[in-house]
RNA sequence: UGGGAUGUAGCCAAGUGGUAAGGCAACGGGUUUUGGCUCCGUCAUUCGAAGGUUCGAACCCUUCCAUCCCAG
């Protein structure tokens, strides 16, 4: 398949220029005077930023790169998790108060727990696999905590995410002398493709994004660490904590990192009087597409298309999950030449850029890390349907397919509803 | 009840006298702001059981046990 990198491999040299975020469309729009006449900023000179700051490293830099930079910043912790601390992290407050600026504190339980956590479990009840991160930047940190943010008088929410704004080919190519035109961005793949988060960002309605502002677009981990150790900032929260983050993994009962979302499911549903999905038949489809039942599946939600592990039957070669069946509860498996799909259909898309600007090659990316594939792409009432050039490892319903170019701009992204 | 065949780890399976391959599963770890994929590591002092031959046996011999197939 063709490989093409979606970016430059080499990462900017170190130390990153702070003229060049400032200077670049991450913080573009800062200093214009039309949206700050918008925002009744009342310093036109002097933008506020509000930074979205979790307690780790990512976050904390980039406190330290608009600091330093001389805007006026603010620190804005959000509270998501229902059972979580109703306070900030100790070390957070502390590395505020060196940097002089203030920290607020935003109680979004509620919001979290009615725009992430009960979709999250419901999706899973209807055997989906849903992507709780993407959710999360749409409607949490791009939605109430922005609105937060602009409610404290900020201009902008800036966040520790590796991903790029870059203006869009419709944007007013003047945006600064026209006040009436708004000049929405386009979201792009971050410099080092290795962290890039674009992908959990591209449900962000492109109107969000204007308020946006991703300081951390073109540094790797390691500029990132450098830049908070240059500060003298201790990071509150060291650990890289990378998994579902409402459903931690427990120390005890030997529940590893990865299992940790199916205790939390299934507590979730106790409390909400769910009946999770019980067990059903598996059945094995051989390359002459005959089916036998192998073995009993423990409910659908607890397996996901091309899973691999976990599902306890040993073979001759390695089985994977290729359809599920809720209608029958049934588990279809197979060997991994069996596995790739062709086509996915989403619903209703974030289209950050009308269709008709869309170039000729389009790339999808149907998971994190993933190299974005060849594709084509249709708009069909508001959907997208995308063919693949060359079939890939399967998705699955609930996760996102994500639109790219060959410059890395994210043109639109949508929940897969059906594959094929 | 005769005749034939087979018994190697949780499953499949190589190994016919020289000191137990490999795959699957499982478990542990790496990677990762989702699930999943992937990568690395661990996993039979022992070859259905008991005797015998041999310097040496999963391999040869004897008996027993178990399973499968064909007859009846």
């Amino acid at each position: 398949m063709p490989q093409r990198p979606l970016l430059p491999s080499s990462p900017p040299s170190f130390p990153p220029s702070l003229m060049s975020c400032v200077s670049s469309y991450a913080l573009h729009g800062v200093n214009n005077k039309g949206v700050n006449k918008t925002m009744n900023a009342p310093h036109t000179h002097s933008p506020t930023v509000a930074v979205a700051v979790s307690g780790g490293v990512d976050s904390l830099c980039a406190v330290v790169m608009l600091h330093n930079a001389g805007f006026r910043v603010l620190a804005l912790h959000g509270l998501f998790l229902p059972d979580g601390p109703t306070v900030a992290p100790a070390g957070l407050a502390e590395a505020c108060a060196t940097l002089g600026i203030p920290l607020h504190v935003a109680d979004l339980r509620e919001a979290f727990q009615r725009e992430v956590l009960n979709p999250f479990a419901a999706a899973y009840a209807q055997g989906r696999t849903p992507n709780p991160c993407a959710y999360c930047n749409r409607a949490i940190k791009f939605g109430v905590l922005l609105d937060t943010a602009l409610a404290l008088g900020a201009d902008k929410l800036a966040t520790g995410h590796y991903a790029r704004l870059v203006p869009g080919p419709d944007a007013p190519t003047d945006a600064g002398e026209d006040e009436t035109s708004e000049t929405y961005p386009l979201l792009a793949a971050a410099a080092d493709a290795a962290k890039d988060q674009s992908y959990f960002l591209s449900l962000v309605p492109r109107q969000r994004l204007s308020r946006a502002l991703f300081p951390l677009y073109g540094q790797n981990k390691e500029q990132t660490r450098a830049i908070v150790a240059a500060a003298g900032l201790a990071v509150p929260l060291p650990s890289e904590s990378q998994d579902i983050c409402f459903a931690p993994p427990t120390a005890q009962a030997g529940i590893s990192a990865a299992e940790a979302y199916r205790p939390f499911l299934e507590r979730h549903w106790q409390a909400a009087g769910t009946i999770a999905p019980g067990p059903g038949p598996v059945l094995l489809l051989d390359a002459a597409g005959n089916k036998r039942e192998i073995a009993q599946h423990k409910g659908l939600w607890r397996y996901t298309e091309g899973q691999r592990k976990g599902l306890g039957i040993a073979h001759t070669e390695p089985l994977f999950v290729l359809t599920k069946d809720s209608a029958t509860n049934t588990l279809v498996v197979g060997p991994r030449a069996l596995l790739g799909i062709r086509t996915c259909v989403t619903g209703p898309a974030n289209i950050a850029l009308p269709p008709h600007l869309w170039p000729d090659r389009l790339l999808v990316r149907l998971r994190h890390r993933q190299r974005p594939c060849p594709a084509s792409v249709q708009v069909e009432d508001a959907c997208l349907r995308i063919v693949l050039d060359e079939p890939q490892f399967p998705t699955a319903p609930g996760q996102v397919a994500a639109v790219y170019d060959e410059e890395g701009r994210v043109l639109t992204a949508g929940v897969v509803e059906e594959m094929a």
